[in-house]
DNA sequence: TCATAAACATTCCGTCTTGACGGAATGTTT
DNA sequence: AAACATTCCGTCAAGACGGAATGTTTATGA
C-alpha cells in the first residue's frame, strides 16, 4: 500500500503541473524560505523570543529540514546576517538608481535612507546588533557584515558626492556620511517603541536642509 | 535551641556594630540591589540570557526574596525601568553642575552626553527598549518612561540654550537638541558591537563643532 | 530503471527557566 | 514578652526550547 501512496502522489504531482526542481534551487529555495522566515521572526517578535520552531512554521517547513541546512540557531542567525545585508543593500541600490542626477540629490538621499531605516529589515537589523553586542560567537560575525556594509555605502557615497576641490576632502565632507547615518539611526531607535517620543516630523525637516551643506564639500561655518 | 540560637545571633549583631535597620530601610536596600543587578546583568548578558536567578545572584539575594519584592520577570523588569531613568537622569543632572558658566559650554554639553551614552547603564537601556519594541506589556511602560526622560532633558536644554531673539526659537535651534540626541545615539549604537566600524574618532570634533551654531540660536546657513 | 546520496520530516529527550509553595527568620506593635 | 506582620529562603513542578536520532521522500548518475 505504502509504494502505491507514492505512486499516487507522483502522478498527481506530474498531473498538477508542478515542475521538477533541480537539487540546486530546492535547496536555495529552502534556505532562502528559512532565512526570510528568520528576519520575519527577528522583526516581529524580537531576537529574545525568536524561537527556531517559530522560524520553521513561518518558513511553512518541518524543523527537520531546518536542522538540515542549520545545524544550530547560532548558525541559523549568523547566516541571517549575510542574508539581511544582502537584502538591505539591495533596497539601497534599488533606490539610488532612480535618484534625480541633475538638481540636489542630497535632500532625496536623506528619504532613501530614511526610508531604508524604517523598514522592518532594518529592525531585525537592530536585533541582530543587540545580540551580538554580548554574544561572543555572533559578535565577529555580525562586526564583519557591518564592516563590509558600511564600507560599500561609504564608497556609493563617495562616487555619488565626490569632495569638491579634487583630491582634498574637509573633515565636515569625509563626516558627513557617517554623520547622517548616525542621526537617522538615533532618529529610528528612539520612536522604535510604539507610543514613545518621536521628533522625526520636527527634526527630518532641518536634516533635509543641511545635509547639502555638508556633502557638497564647501564649509558652511567657520 | 533555637531560641539561643536566635538571641545569640542577635548578640552577635549587636557586638558587631550593625545597626538595627527600619523594615523600609531593609525594603529599600534589597530592592535597590535587585533592579542594580537587572540593570547590570541587562548591560552585560543582554535581555534575551537575562534571567531572574542570574539577577538574584548577582544582587546576593536568594531567589525567594527576590519573588517577594517581584513576583515576576515583567514586574522586575518594569521596575528596572524607572529605576534606569533616575539614574541616567543623575549622572546627567551631575554632569551638568560641572559645566563651565562663562565660554562655550555647547561642546562641554557635547561631551557629556556622549559620556552619557557610552556608559553601560545605556547599554541597559537600549536593551530595555529592543525588548519593549516587541513586548505588549512592556511597551506603555518604558513610553512613559521615555517621554518623561525627553521632557526632563529638553528642559534643561532650553534652560541651558535659550533661543537668541527671545521667544521665537528658529527650527534649526528647537530641532538641535533632538538631532544632537540622534546623532549620539545612531553613532553608540553602530559601535556597540565589539569588532565593528568605529567613526566617532572622525565625527565627534565635527559635532563638538558645529553643535555651537545650532544651539546658540543663529543661523549658520541661509 | 535502479542504486545512492541529498533533502526533508517525525519523534523524542535533556536542559533550562519560571514562578508557586511551605516554612524560617527578622522587625514591629501591643 | 508575646503576638503579629514583613521579609527572606530552599524545593519543586510545569513548560519551553534546542537539538539528536531515526525514518521517508526526492533527485541524480550509471
Amino acid at each position: 500500500m505504502a509504494p502505491t501512496a507514492a505512486a499516487t502522489e507522483r502522478a498527481v504531482r506530474r498531473v498538477s503541473g508542478r515542475q521538477r526542481r533541480t537539487q540546486a534551487q530546492r535547496v536555495a529555495e529552502t534556505r532562502a524560505k528559512l532565512l526570510d522566515a528568520t528576519v520575519e521572526c527577528l522583526a516581529e517578535v524580537g531576537y529574545a523570543r525568536m524561537t527556531t520552531a517559530e522560524v520553521a512554521v513561518r518558513a511553512g517547513m518541518s524543523r527537520g529540514a531546518q536542522l538540515y541546512h542549520f545545524p544550530s540557531k547560532a548558525e541559523l542567525v549568523a547566516t541571517a546576517v549575510d542574508h539581511l545585508l544582502d537584502r538591505m543593500h539591495a533596497q539601497f541600490l534599488d533606490a539610488v538608481a532612480k535618484l534625480p542626477s541633475d538638481a540636489d540629490r542630497a535632500p532625496a538621499m536623506v528619504d532613501i535612507l530614511w526610508q531604508l531605516v524604517n523598514e522592518p529589515t532594518f529592525a531585525a537589523w537592530l536585533e541582530l546588533m543587540m545580540a551580538a553586542r554580548t554574544d561572543a560567537e555572533l559578535a565577529p560575525t555580525f562586526a564583519d557584515v557591518e564592516t563590509r556594509f558600511v564600507s560599500r555605502m561609504a564608497m556609493t557615497f563617495f562616487e555619488l558626492f565626490p569632495p569638491a576641490g579634487g583630491g582634498t576632502p574637509t573633515p565636515e565632507h569625509a563626516a558627513a556620511a557617517p554623520i547622517l547615518f548616525s542621526t537617522l539611526i538615533g532618529l529610528v531607535v528612539q520612536r522604535m517603541v510604539p507610543g514613545g517620543p518621536d521628533f522625526s516630523e520636527s527634526v527630518m525637516p532641518v536634516v533635509r536642509k543641511i545635509t547639502p551643506y555638508f556633502l557638497s564639500g564647501t564649509k558652511e561655518d567657520a
